[in-house]
DNA sequence: CGCGCGATTGAGTAATTTCAAATCTAGTGG
DNA sequence: CCACTAGATTTGAAATTACTCAATCGCGCG
């Protein structure tokens, strides 16, 4: 059932069919619909969240009701409001479902557990930490390189599959323009 | 003579003298003067660097010329092209001294080698590899919420220490505005 | 058919950039 | 102590870009 799990972690470090179920029996599988929240601003993270499928935003909303999209995570990646969850204090992002998701989850305590019965997870999550260390890295460098063109048209190449499964005014929150903006640019 | 990286490595994780011994055997020795190049554009980033003391500037420079700070390290940071480091290929990030800089250095094949000899160093690394995603999806947040003002307020107060010692230039391209735009803000 | 949501278009306004010139500051040598 | 220079900062003004608010268009669904 959890085949997609278990080669997720084996693409970076390798388990036995026994530490594979000490794995899984610290992770507890949940699912949402299309637009509920799988961390609420004002509430604490409790879970860290692998995505077995579906799309959610990670999103800051202003002082005036608008909303700045920090990510958008999908199959196989890892999502959450990391701050709150690591200082086990209140979010201050939400992470909504953009489709119906399936999520494995678990909580920082277990998180600590795992590492500790099997401290071999300890590289998987480092090796984690350090793609959306880099992903966030590249993701300032984009906005500063200003070009809000740019910026769309790397989005368009790099990832093409977001595009036909999130919405205009979702793009241009991510991007960091207003939708009406966005829609000026370049032939769609 | 490394009192501070020990602190620094203790504040994490702790260590025996022995440990420490070892620790340091890793690491080289280096020293930069204001304006020479720690990571070059075009040449392989060999080192991660650990900041003992001095103050250095990640930049990415763009097709006309105009430069875009990432990020600045003072001491007690690490920094380096990550990305250029961990895949071992070449530079796209400059890393630039605007002070006489005093660091430890480490290789990528050391670092592996380190934390083989030692596993709890992962933990430290993991740690620190925390640190750098959350300030790194802070600042994504912090420019997605588009008020220069606003950046630029918050940098006086968590990072007034940085004010006195970088110029304004400098100030406005890790904002991500222009000089003259920046100048033109709040009393001073 | 008509409703509702998202996307587009238009027009006026506000913010930022660019280029140029003026001002300021710190360090140097007379 | 003063003049001089180089670099940084500020100011001015025009041009560009993006935002806001409003209206319109397009399409799927009940």
């Amino acid at each position: 059932m959890d085949d997609k799990f278990r080669n997720h972690i084996e693409s970076i470090i390798s388990l036995t069919d026994e530490e594979y179920v000490i794995v899984s029996s610290y992770f507890k599988t949940k699912s949402f619909k299309k637009h509920q929240f799988m961390v609420t601003v004002g509430e604490p993270a409790f879970y860290n969240y692998y995505l077995v499928s579906g799309l959610t935003k990670l999103v800051y909303t202003d002082a005036s009701a608008k909303e700045h999209i920090i990510a958008f995570a999908m199959e196989d990646w890892w999502e959450c409001d990391y701050q709150a969850y690591f200082s086990q204090i209140k979010a201050t992002l939400s992470l909504e479902c953009l489709e119906d998701t399936e999520v494995l989850c678990i909580t920082l305590s277990n998180y600590h557990e795992l590492c500790n019965a099997l401290p071999k997870m300890e590289r998987f999550f480092l090796e984690k930490l350090k793609g959306g260390f880099l992903a966030s890295q590249g993701r300032i460098l984009s906005l500063l390189k200003t070009g809000v063109q740019e910026r769309y048209e790397q989005l368009i190449n790099e990832q093409s599959d977001l595009l036909q499964r999130v919405s205009k005014t979702q793009i241009a929150a991510y991007l960091g323009v207003s939708r009406e903006a966005l829609s000026r640019l370049s032939p769609k």
